[in-house]
RNA sequence: GCACCGUUCGUCUAGAGGUUAGGACACCGCUCUUUCACAGCGGUAACACGGGUUCGAGUCCCGUACGGUGUACCA
């Protein structure tokens, strides 16, 4: 049975890159019929930020990335919040110290900094130094009981074996390989109690019984701790995949100076939920189809993680943007109209009436990026009262008696009946325009900034048609008075 | 600095020894459209570099360069 977790810390919004981590997650969760688990990784007091794990939650929620444990859903491997699981990684780390895979160390945060400021003097690199530092190696076993019944600060740290090399396999990246003396003492166990990441999440994964880690690459250089702890605990490790990171135009991990890297931005910023998935699906990813757009079921039924891209991907904003349009053309408009009616309503708008929103949406939004969009777009449609035009469009059409003339025969020939009938409608155009010695190019951008005040929009005929023949005269009626 | 990971059009990518190196976004034309868009058609544009291996290398190996990530009592 799969089993995988998605283990965010409660620090913030939900980030874009973490979304696909998780989506990546539940993708290859669901297409093996396995369980894709929500836990809270808040080990780190203080960095909690309060309501961070119901938003987080609900961005995933509206992604449409459902879990099937986890701390708002519950399950039998609980709890799956860390800082409630507190006495766990304590019991844990002391059977390391205990089995000689961990150690007592004393060191002050200054006497730390001192160490490194030496080694990097020194030309080399910053690491523990198990051997000169304040330690139970150092100490003795006598003064490190002593320090210990006195209470003295210390921390656990993972005593690493610096002869052997630590290799693993990542399915997505192949064989890793790195000598342990490379690899750092790190810190297990925190001065005040609470295990680091490292500890937890080898802990968690075990008795979770996760089989596959998926996270992104920038855990890849702290896993041959993980891989180290495993050993020691006589556990046997997960299968790891480390996805390649999302990345702003220079390349550098992706962060807030770019643009909008919260999930909760892109849905406010009127991005469907079903669009930036599929655009985040497929950035770092690829069924090698010649096709771009997959529901969530198509993209579970093809995602596997030897078809995930090695390298990291810049996000391409304008490419997202061309994937909203391609959902908004394809939805429901009677669904997009329920969706907009509240938006409408907002702007104070009179013409609202679920149907015939549908049928301006249907008219629009082949023009538009977001389904918002057409409420500014549009607004002649759903409002009587038109945009402010320039005073020298305005003056320039008033000040010309041939269009004029020409407006007002169309204005006088206008019916419902005229405007049901596309021929019917280009007759009286027609008509309108050559009586007053018009050419058409020259009667019909003026009529559609007359009757939209706005020079471009849908083909003017059904946005007519649209509007009815008696918004339409009364619009030409105030033009010509 | 050190460790690890990476490198195909501007961007996302296909490619698992023999391809005119394919698609998508973006960009530029043309067509359609009495506007803008959509759509259709067409175009510009890539294997980082150097060595091998091989009859043959974008594909395999080794270097170099460049980039990213990591290097915390953060995750």
């Amino acid at each position: 049975m799969v089993r995988v977790r998605f283990a965010p810390s409660p620090t913030g919004f939900l980030h874009i890159g973490s979304l696909r981590t998780a989506l990546y997650n539940f993708l290859f969760a669901r297409h093996h019929g396995g369980v894709c688990i929500l836990r809270i990784e808040d080990t780190d007091r203080t960095r909690f930020v309060e309501g961070a794990i119901e938003e987080q939650i609900n961005s995933l929620a509206w992604a449409g990335v459902t879990f099937d444990e986890g701390p708002h859903v519950g399950g039998n491997y609980g709890p799956y919040v860390q800082s409630e699981r507190f006495d766990l990684y304590r019991t844990y780390g002391m059977q390391l110290v205990e089995s000689g895979h961990a150690y007592y160390a004393f060191d002050t945060a200054e006497e730390l900094d001192a160490m490194r400021v030496r080694q990097q003097a020194a030309g080399i690199a910053p690491k523990y130094d198990r051997s000169s530092m304040r330690n139970q190696y150092t100490l003795g076993e006598q003064e490190t009981q002593r320090l210990l019944a006195e209470a003295a600060p210390h921390v656990i740290r993972l005593k690493v074996p610096l002869t052997a090399d630590v290799r693993f396999h990542d399915e997505i990246r192949g064989d890793v390989v790195v000598a342990g003396r490379e690899i750092d003492d790190q810190i297990l166990l925190k001065s005040d109690g609470f295990p680091t990441y490292h500890l937890a999440n080898v802990v968690d994964d075990h008795l979770m019984e996760i089989t596959h880690v998926i996270r992104a690459e920038e855990w890849l250089p702290s896993t041959p701790k993980h891989v180290l702890l495993y050993e020691a605990f006589g556990w046997k490790a997960p299968t790891f995949a480390h996805v390649p990171l999302m990345l702003n135009p220079d390349r550098t991990k992706m962060s807030k100076r770019h643009g909008d890297v919260m999930v909760r931005d892109f849905a406010a910023k009127g991005y469907f939920p079903d669009a930036l998935v599929n655009f985040v699906a497929l950035c770092g990813w690829n069924p090698a189809e010649d096709r771009e757009i997959y529901a969530m079921q198509e993209l579970i039924d093809r995602f596997t993680l030897d078809r995930v891209h090695r390298a990291g991907a810049v996000f391409d904003y304008k490419k997202l943007e061309w994937m909203n349009a391609e959902y908004l053309r394809a939805k429901d408009c009677a669904a997009l109209a329920n969706a907009l009616l509240p938006s409408l309503e907002a702007a104070g708008y009179t013409h609202r009436e679920p149907t015939y929103v549908a049928r301006v949406i249907e008219l629009l939004r082949e023009r538009v990026t977001f389904l918002h969009d057409i409420t500014t777009f549009g607004d002649y449609l759903f409002g009587d009262t038109l945009a402010a035009l320039d005073q020298a469009t305005e003056a320039s059409l008033q000040g010309d008696a041939a269009l004029r003339a020409a407006l007002a025969a169309f204005r006088d020939g206008l019916s419902d009946d005229i405007l049901a009938d596309a021929d019917a409608f280009k007759g009286l155009a027609k008509a309108s325009a050559e009586a007053a010695g018009l050419a058409m190019g020259k009667f019909m951008k003026p009529l559609r900034v007359v009757v939209t005040h706005r020079d471009v929009g849908a083909d003017l005929h059904p946005t007519l048609q649209l509007l009815g023949a008696e918004r339409c005269k009364s619009r030409l009626d105030a033009f010509l008075s």
